[in-house]
DNA sequence: CAACATATACTGATGTTGAGTATATGGTTT
DNA sequence: AAACCATATACTCAACATCAGTATATGTTG
């Protein structure tokens, strides 16, 4: 088995594309970064010269956005058939990426623009609590969906998926399933690449904007990926700048995470776990009494090595 | 940058190549499934008939151990250079996954087998206390290595590294820095795979079995996502047999986890998690006390999601 | 029948988390 | 200048989860 790999089986031959979800927080909005006006995230070919897929990955980002990308990690490999845009005659692996920067000067070239993701995932902005139009509008469209199942097992099996996910019935919502319910949606026809024929481009206020093959799929796994991660790494901080107050950061926080804070709570551990030092300095940005600035201390990477923090997220 | 991607660069095509961590349980001990009379992992290549990859390795998986592969779970996907056996004309992409099964009968064919995943990483069990030969051998190994650094900063970096993974100094043992521990040892050149020379086969007691290519690497990925994933997923259960005792779960937890878990605490987190339920019989296998015989509660995949199930790992 | 091995149940101490409230300090408005 | 407002910062308490130790029950084995 393991040493039939390599021979040349010339049939089976694949190219491999990197795909990047590339976040930032501007304004108290998470933003990525995405091409031909909104409708695709930036990919590239991996090539040979390329010593490993990383590196591929950084290379061409970089020379796309004109700044080093700091932390970046895998997200996930797919060839399915049935999602690739058009059937075509040589088979597309697809690695897609998760990477963390800062936006400031805006991409160049054609299209390229920061966007806010919750224009693509509307529903999974919970910052004002959850949005109306979930009950008044998703909800009632994936009910019909269960309605519309074979049998009854199969509808109940519907039905308690919905609630689970979008935190109907009692449930609570849980802001780490963005994936879960994208898919969700999908799966229900709500999805509208599902439907993309003639492709206006029109952007939902309650289902969101589509993208390109499954693009939306891969940038709903990478807000997942990382509003799982904030809780347990100090990753919010590739997305900050140098120095910052404890309120930004928390506004950051809550951003990614669809969702806000208890801020004694947030304070209370941030410093308890000695993530970051005063500078002295104080910022005046804000109306109010003007608060400290801090920066991030990177011995903690080296102390903890890539294990314990937490961060909070809870109700309002 | 998007539309770039498939336009037939032939100079840039790769092969695909899917590798399997096969775990189970037996007899108290993790097992992974091997070939080459444990030299490596098993292994297939992508096929333009497969519709996914999943499905891809679903197929000869299930052709070689001719068993369903019940959980399975993408790890990594790579393409290093440098770390692959001999420098190929092709290049080769690695997709590697976590399958979780039962192991009955031995599978077939040219030299595979179950292996005591111990046996390639001896410093990972922890059942019976942290193992001597971590103080007595690998740390001053590792002492060795970080004075061999060129400069003092990078000297502390790497004590500082090596105390927080192996849980040297004060530091306490984190069973899921499987990866980071290897990865270490590699760099420290202590893996054996490192100096594979005239790659006799032998099998250190302190340092482990080495495998072909990076396959070793990959198993410590399998294993450090098990011990992760075993904490908040009901996932040992595809591991265990249709009916199963409290202290048979448990030990399977610690077979996996490397390390002991309170009796009590674990009993009652199972328990009141309700994710479980009595069958009824009772085990007379072992002596003493018949055991009452459980059955995993499917539903709870329903009721809740991919969410919410803890397990309890814990010092003795 | 005694010794033993395993199963099962209970209890207290400690730490973590969620949530509410109070006070301090600057700028802004009247 | 006084009142006001917005933000920062500090403190308190209750609920809950976790860790760890100990005690008891119920079989088998010699």
């Amino acid at each position: 088995m393991a040493k039939a790999q390599a021979r040349g089986t010339v049939g089976n031959t694949v190219d491999a594309n990197l795909i990047a979800v590339l976040a930032a927080v501007t304004g108290g909005q998470p933003r990525v970064l995405t091409v031909h006006g909104g409708d695709a995230l930036p990919s590239g070919p991996f090539e040979h010269a390329h010593r490993s897929l990383q590196t591929g990955l950084r290379i061409w980002v970089e020379q796309q956005t004109g700044r080093p990308l700091g932390y970046v990690e895998q997200l996930y490999t797919f060839a399915d058939r049935d999602r690739a845009e058009e059937p075509a005659a040589r088979r597309v692996i697809s690695i897609s990426y998760l990477g963390l920067t800062r936006e400031d000067k805006p991409p160049d070239g054609q299209g390229a623009g920061w966007r806010n993701w919750y224009d693509y995932f509307p529903w999974e902005d919970h910052r004002a609590g959850p949005p109306r139009f979930i009950e008044d509008a998703i909800a009632p469209q994936l009910r019909d969906w269960a309605r519309s199942a074979p049998d009854r097992k199969l509808r109940a099996g519907r039905l308690q998926r919905a609630a689970i996910n979008f935190g109907l019935d009692g449930f609570d919502w849980n802001e780490e399933l963005v994936l879960q319910r994208y898919e969700l949606l999908y799966e229900a026809g709500l999805a509208h690449e599902a439907l993309r024929s003639q492709s206006t481009g029109e952007v939902s206020l309650t289902l969101g904007r589509a993208m390109t093959a499954d693009h939306r799929r891969i940038l709903a796994t990478g807000i997942a990926r990382l509003r799982a991660k904030i809780k347990y790494r100090p990753v919010v901080f590739e997305l900050m700048p140098a120095t910052f107050t404890l309120l930004q950061l928390q506004k950051s926080v809550e951003a990614l995470a669809g969702r806000d804070v208890h801020k004694p709570n947030f304070r209370r551990l941030i410093e308890q776990q000695e993530l970051v030092e005063e500078t002295g300095a104080t910022s005046t940005e804000a109306a109010g009494r003007p608060a400290k600035l801090f920066r991030f201390r990177q011995a903690v990477l080296a102390e903890r090595g890539t294990t314990g923090t937490r961060l909070p997220v809870s109700r309002a």
